[in-house]
RNA sequence: GACCCUAUCGUCCAGCGGUUAGGACACUGCCCUUUCACGGCGGUAACACGGGUUCGAAUCCCGUUAGGGUCGCCA
């Protein structure tokens, strides 16, 4: 899920098919006792309390990473490892080997705690008569204290992406500078690019910490890249769990297009909107105090309100203008209209441009919700 | 403990013998904006340490230290 969540495909596996079946280790047990027979036959395993070991050649093995380069070592002292338990189930090593074997596959990339483990892997290989495939291991990532990250850490898990309402693509554009760049300072950088410009030569031999701040930020530049279009359908899905009545496609797209650039995290949307699909929203209290209590602000509002009922035309320009206007009418700076006019539609001292939001309101709830604030705060 | 890998701002990357050591995140000053953001212009901040090699080392070599990894009848 999380792979397809990135927008990742692999070319065959379960569900998907593919020739190189199947891919379930309980269903594969043919293969590996094809191989484990051609270890015994060759003399190379052997009893240990009912388990079977490989009997190392203790010879200096030499493996050649795309990563990390040519690594030799040196095998005398390490203990021949198990292959196969004594109810007949396979250990990890053996197996893998042979899988990637039967699959055909040509490059192991995989974590750098694996670099160790490769020379009894080639062994294995070598053992078989098969020609080893190409090696490479990559840093593994860090929390940000330095420890390996692993499945319960902070950031780990693709689940937390999801939920929290990153984008796909930003996700991976972050993890894609893990260990590597494209060498010239790009930070945002689309994946056909990164295909195109990668290559595992190029890629870090050190481990690199996770930093959810960047990740973050990245996700920020992506929505403000983002057309709105998708905007709206990657918002959807935390707009209707959140339960707000938007109605339409079309009708929310207005009101998405104001706050678009206010977004960093989709599931913060239905903060930034649920005002607009509601009469029955809660006036701020540290606002209500800072700005509608403050002496003066009651009387801005009923001259606004007068103001914006006469206007012909409602919209943001029209709206900003008369607004001034009557600011300069009644010797007040325009503060004093737009704070008291904000909260007022509003319900919070945050939120889109002022004028844009009237304008999207429209004129009889904008009145309405002014008559409202009058009535209460008078 | 043995073996393997690594070592540039707090973090992620550039640098690959001669640079005022560059960019991004974060932090921060100013501008823009009478909201919050975006954006623009600045700032703080790094070559782990010690030896070599060299006319000259962040760049090459050795050692030390530190961090990570592997040494399973886990995967």
């Amino acid at each position: 899920d999380g792979l397809k969540w990135l927008g990742l495909e692999w070319d065959e596996g379960p569900l998907k098919g593919g020739d190189r079946g199947p891919y379930f280790q309980s269903q594969r047990n043919a293969f590996y006792e094809k191989h484990f027979k051609t270890l015994q036959d060759k003399g190379l395993v052997y009893e240990d309390n009912g388990s079977f070991r490989f009997r190392s050649p203790r010879q200096p093995v030499t493996v050649v990473d795309m990563v990390c380069g040519t690594i030799t070592f040196d095998r005398a002292l390490e203990p021949d490892m198990t292959i196969r338990r004594p109810d007949g189930s396979w250990i990890f090593h053996f197996v893998n080997v042979v899988d990637d074997i039967e699959m055909g596959i040509t490059h192991v990339i995989r974590g750098e705690d694996h670099l160790s483990n490769t020379p009894k892997h080639v062994e294995i290989y070598n053992a078989l008569g098969i020609k080893p495939p190409n090696f490479a291991h990559i840093p593994l990532i860090l929390n940000r204290d330095g420890s390996k990250m692993s499945k319960r850490d902070d950031g780990a898990s693709i689940a937390s992406y999801v939920e929290q309402g990153y984008s796909p693509e930003a996700v991976r554009n972050y993890l894609c500078l893990l260990g590597w760049s494209p060498k010239d300072n790009r930070e945002v950088i689309g994946i056909d690019e990164v295909i195109s410009l990668f290559d595992l030569e190029k890629i870090n031999r050190r481990n690199a910490a996770f930093d959810l701040d960047k990740c973050f930020w990245i996700n920020g530049q992506y929505i403000h890249n983002m057309s709105m279009e998708q905007f709206a359908d990657l918002s959807i899905p935390f707009i209707e769990k959140a339960g707000i009545p938007f109605g339409s496609r079309e009708q929310l797209i207005p009101v998405l297009a104001i706050v678009k650039e206010k977004i960093k995290l989709f599931c913060d949307v239905p903060e930034w909107i649920s005002y607009f699909f509601t009469e029955d929203f809660a006036y701020d209290e540290a606002s209500v105090e800072k700005t509608l209590r403050k002496a003066g602000a009651m009387n801005n509002l009923t001259a606004l309100r007068q103001a914006f009922s006469e206007v012909s035309s409602w919209d943001a320009a029209t709206l900003e203008a008369k607004l001034k206007e009557t600011a300069v009418a009644r010797g007040v700076k325009t503060g004093e209209l737009i704070h008291p006019a904000r909260i007022a539609s509003s319900g919070r001292s945050i939120g889109p441009s002022l004028y844009h939001m009237l304008e999207v309101l429209g004129k009889d709830r904008v009145l309405a919700r002014f008559d409202r604030t009058l009535t209460q705060f008078a």
